[in-house]
DNA sequence: GTCTATAAGATGATAGAC
DNA sequence: GTCTATCATCTTATAGAC
C-alpha cells in the first residue's frame, strides 16, 4: 500500500532542503509553512520545538545515508568502485541547487545547535568514517589500492575532501567546480589502483 | 606611533570570532555589543548595516590572508615547505576554539549573504586558488613534487581538503582530529616529494 | 490535524540627547 | 562617538476554536 507522503515527512523534506541551502539558523517554521502552504502553528503539532525537528531530521538523514552506504556494499563488490559510488553520493547532492551535505552544514553551525541535533551530526560522521574504514581496509587487503598509515586517517581525509569540495565550490559559485573536483579525485585514485594492480 | 585598536577594529574582531564559531546568521549586533561592553546602537555608527559589517569584515580577512600568503612566499623558497606553511594557517585557525576559516563558514551560508559579502568570499577563494596554482606550478617545475593534470585542479583539491577537514573535525567534536588530518596530508606529500627527488 | 489569535523575546535599524 | 528610547518585523511557541 503506497501511502501518500505524510505531513510530517513533507515538513522534514522542506526543512532538509532549507538547511542544506541556507543553514539551520537561517530557516524558520514560517519558511516551511510557506513551502507547504500551511500555517506555522501546524508544524508545531508535528514537531513541538525546533530542537525536535532538527534532531529528528538529522537522525533521518543519518539513517537514510547509512542505508545508501549499505546498498553500495550490497550491490558492488569492488572496493574502488565502492569509493567512487561514495563520492557520487556527494556529487549528486551538490548537483541540486548546490546543496551541501546536511550534516556538513550542521557541522559548521554545531556550536549553535541543541545537543540532541549535534549528537546526530557526530553520529553521522562516525558512521560514515567507520564505513569508509571498512571499505579501505578490505580494498587494501584485496590489493585494489595501497595507502600508508591507518585506514582511519585515509577515511577522514576522503570525507574531508568531499565535504570541503562542496563548501569551496559554493564559495567560488561555480557549479561545475565540484564535478571536476570529484573527477580529479577519482583520477588520482585510479592510477594508484592501476599501479597496485600492475 | 602605535595607536590603540580603534572601536571599528574591535567590532570587526568580535564579529569575526562570532562568525567563525557560530556563523553569519547566528550572531547579532547585540552579541558584539556585549563582547565589547558597549551598546548595539554604537555599532551602527561604525557599520550602519550588517551588510556593511559583513562586507568590510570579509574584505579585511581576504586582504590579511593574502598578506600571509605573500609572507610565506617571501620567507620560504621551497615549494613543499610553502604548502606545509599554507596548511599550518588553517590548522592554527582551528586550534583556537575550533574556529573555521571565516570564508569557509560564509561559503556554507552563501545563499543567505548580501551580494557584497558573497563577492568578497568568492574573491578569497579565487585569490587563494591562484596562489596555490603558482606554488604548485613552480614546485612541479623545480621537481619538488609531481602531480597529474592541471595545477588548478590540484589547488582546488588541496583547498577543499583543508576547508573540509575543519568542518569534519567540528562534526566529530574532536579537536585533535584536524591536527592528525593535516599531519596525514603532510605525510602523503612528503613521500611524493621523496619519490620525485629520488 | 489545521486553523486564528496571541504572546514574549530577539533582531536590524533610526532619532535625537549628551 | 556613545548613549537612551523606540520602531517594525521576525521568531519560536502556546491556547483554544473548528
Amino acid at each position: 500500500m503506497v501511502q501518500n507522503k505524510s505531513t510530517a515527512d513533507a515538513i522534514l523534506d522542506a526543512a532538509q532542503r532549507l538547511i542544506q541551502t541556507r543553514g539551520y539558523n537561517a530557516f524558520s517554521y514560517r519558511d516551511i509553512a510557506q513551502a507547504l502552504g500551511i500555517r506555522s502553528a501546524s508544524i508545531h503539532y508535528h514537531f513541538p520545538t525546533k530542537t525536535d525537528l532538527g534532531a529528528r531530521l538529522a537522525a533521518r538523514y543519518r539513517r537514510l545515508f547509512r542505508a545508501e552506504l549499505d546498498a553500495i556494499v550490497e550491490g558492488e563488490p569492488d572496493a574502488v568502485e565502492r569509493l567512487l559510488k561514495f563520492a557520487d553520493l556527494f556529487q549528486q547532492t551538490f548537483e541540486v541547487e548546490s546543496r551541501l551535505c546536511l550534516c556538513g552544514m550542521l557541522s559548521a553551525e554545531i556550536a549553535t545547535l541543541p545537543e540532541g541535533v549535534a549528537a546526530e551530526v557526530e553520529g553521522f560522521f562516525r558512521d560514515t568514517e567507520a564505513w569508509l574504514v571498512a571499505v579501505l581496509e578490505e580494498g587494501r587487503k584485496a590489493k585494489r589500492f595501497s595507502f600508508s598509515g591507518p585506514a582511519k586517517e585515509q577515511a577522514r581525509l576522503l570525507l574531508a575532501l568531499l565535504e570541503g569540495a562542496m563548501v569551496v565550490a559554493r564559495g567560488l559559485r561555480d557549479r561545475a567546480h565540484f564535478r571536476s573536483m570529484a573527477g580529479n579525485y577519482i583520477a588520482q585514485m585510479k592510477p594508484q589502483t592501476a599501479r597496485a594492480a600492475r
